[in-house]
DNA sequence: GTCTATAATCCGATAGAC
DNA sequence: GTCTATCGGATTATAGAC
């Protein structure tokens, strides 16, 4: 791996462990294992360093959200079910990325506020539009209920896909107890909007 | 306002806009209109400072919800739906508490994790407590399903409150957005649920 | 591209006068 | 309790040799 990238990588870590102003520049450089200096052969500075972070893990992120959505087979009440449990692990074993994610997305550096969110809110959408799918097929195909729009259930279901993320770090679940959480969300979830 | 609790004042607003390192003691002197050293004379030293601000910011953030829930009246489907809208108007009209009370729960400074998890863990099982008890009159009352159990139904609520405010600091909703969407949320959770 | 050396600044914290 | 003065250390960033 070329050096810039084990600095990007390396960025990714500490900066989600301390945070931006918790993270210096000499302890990026020792993880990469070159001295402080050399950081500036690749970026003009920290700033520079941190938003192609947070470019790397945005896209990152998305992808990862993209991929887990295109895999799943099934009804739509399969999908979303194993959607959901597969993020939920994803927040835990691949949760560098989400955490970093975030982190910068809800409590960003005051001075990059802006910078952040432009680069945040472009591929939301995309993944908005590919559960629209999922639902609209399982409303034609008779599972989901007509009563309700596609859209209150796709805000439903992406409110418990964060409600979940928020509730695992708040009460710092076991896997045991993850298992069960998500069963009894889930339960009152698929009751919400069954056909 | 004595000196102690102006320095206590201003670290909760500093420390909530720009983290535990992003904020000096220099910056909390000048909003409280002292001097850096003076600062010592009132605390032993920075982590004093904000340990002590996560406590009031606990504290007051908890009292807040314990007051909502309390101030509701009337059948369980309208106290939790007044509920729902009142915790989220309160993330925003209020947001300084539940800003703080959520940035250092989910991402403390390193070295304070333990402190702070001890001094937050405590409320939280009370509000459950009684959000528990609405849910139990409301089954009882024939108004939610018994086919759920309790448990089932408050950590639904529970996923429904903490995935709506990650929505709303997730996509930035203007206030008329914000009715729409909680209506959208609160129309699945309630098909949910009821009896 | 990587290094040593160093500048310039800011930080948390202390000493001691009033 | 508040101040001025200051210490010791860490930080971002630059200069310049190799």
């Amino acid at each position: 791996m070329k050096t810039r990238e084990k600095i990007l990588e390396a960025s990714i870590e500490l900066f989600t462990a301390s945070g931006y102003e918790g993270t210096s520049l000499g302890a990026i450089a020792d993880k990469v294992g070159i001295k402080k200096p050399s950081l500036y052969a690749h970026f003009k500075n920290k700033e520079a360093i941190f938003l192609e972070a947070v470019e790397i893990g945005e896209a990152g992120y998305h992808d990862l959200l993209k991929r887990m959505i295109n895999e799943q087979k099934g009804t739509a009440a399969h999908i979303l079910r194993s959607l959901l449990e597969e993020a939920v692990a994803a927040f835990e074993e691949e949760h560098l990325l989400s955490q970093f994610y975030y982190r910068f997305l809800f409590f960003p550096p005051s001075a990059l506020e802006e910078k952040i969110r432009s680069i945040t809110t472009q591929g939301t959408r995309r993944l908005d539009a590919l559960l629209a799918d999922i639902i609209e097929r399982g409303q034609e195909e008779g599972e989901l209920t007509t009563e309700l729009t596609i859209e209150q259930m796709l805000r439903s279901y992406l409110c418990m896909l964060g409600g979940t993320d928020f509730d695992i770090r708040y009460y710092q679940h076991s896997s045991v107890d993850r298992k069960a959480y998500l069963e009894m969300i889930w339960s009152v979830f698929w009751r919400g909007v069954k056909a």
